[in-house]
DNA sequence: GTCTATACGGTGATAGAC
DNA sequence: GTCTATCACCGTATAGAC
């Protein structure tokens, strides 16, 4: 019945994060945010890099959790696509945070080798889910003119993450939606 | 004949910022790199959010200058957008470091609103110089299938400012290659 | 211009009581 | 599990001597 304080800490300390980014959160914002001591939180997680790396492992599971899903939901590589930037747009909130693996890139070199290639494995595993869906998007035609799948699935992985940074520095959506615009005019068919 | 202590902080700041990000960086670092105490800088700069802010004006306008040349030796849209991203692969230095406005973008939170301002201007003016070579590319169809230059370069911006961030967790400049070639494959005559 | 000295709060982290 | 108390720094910033 009391809520459960290592999932209260997780979900603060992701928010926190993806405002100020790795280097602009402490123990001592979290221990406010949820009313405990910081000495408390050391006992759910040991160091602040163990927070981190819990914290990466958990997002990654999300957004793979819900990619999977967008794939057994959305019949077209369009769709797909579409989707996919949706995650991104609303990982954005208008400008006011980052994907928390765009916002832990930035800060890279204050990171543990452990969260980097917990970082690099998100990458890729993004990459991957694109490269799928642009196979599909290839052979149903709902996408106009598209290029080696891989190749594709690696620009519009940077350009979504791109698409946020700018939004950020503006505290807006608009530049993230400029941005994906002529992406989101090639796709067919989407409602 | 001294070297000017001025020119030499802003000059390891930047490299510094560019590597760890606003937040990771200290007037201690910078203190220790160039071979002065603390105090010695703040003549200099009297808070830490002044020497930001001559930063990325410095920086803008080096950029700008870059740009303006490009716009005077590259003939054709194709060769300026070649250049745009040389920019930026230059500025990745094999994943170490990123560009000084890629890496302030994410610290947005911790950044004074002048700061804010100058990085939303830098954003404004390569979206600016992009669509005018994309227009350029338009008419003497250097780039295959141009669409809206406005809308091409907003893509563009995006698309190496995340190259970038892909290439920072990987610390190495293969992802950023990776995610402009479809970009680049476009280009026609480029040498 | 650069120094020493210092203020004052923040930082991750630990020991040990409850 | 959470607390109090405490540690050993590190952070930006200032005053005033040289």
């Amino acid at each position: 019945m009391p809520p459960d304080t290592k999932a209260r800490l997780l979900q603060s300390a992701e928010r926190i994060l993806r405002e100020r980014g790795y280097n602009g959160f402490s123990y001592a914002d979290l221990a406010q945010e949820i009313g405990i001591r910081t000495a408390s939180i050391h006992y759910h997680f040991r160091a602040k890099s163990d927070l981190v790396l819990a914290l990466i492992e958990r997002y990654a599971e999300r957004i793979a959790g819900g990619l999977a899903d967008l794939s057994r939901t959305a019949p077209t590589g369009a769709d797909r696509i579409a989707g996919y930037v949706a995650v991104y747009r609303d990982a954005l909130r208008q400008g006011s945070s980052l994907c928390l693996c765009v916002s832990l890139s930035a800060d890279a070199e204050s990171l543990e080798p452990t969260a980097l290639a917990a970082l690099e494995a998100f990458h890729q595993g993004g990459i991957a889910w694109l490269t799928e869906a642009f196979e599909l998007a290839a052979e149903d035609g709902s996408i106009e003119h598209v290029g080696a799948p891989a190749s594709e699935a690696a620009a519009t992985l940077a350009l979504v993450e791109g698409a946020q940074l700018v939004g950020r520095a503006s505290r807006s959506a608009e530049p993230f939606e400029r941005a994906v615009a002529l992406l989101m005019a090639r796709l067919r068919d989407v409602g």
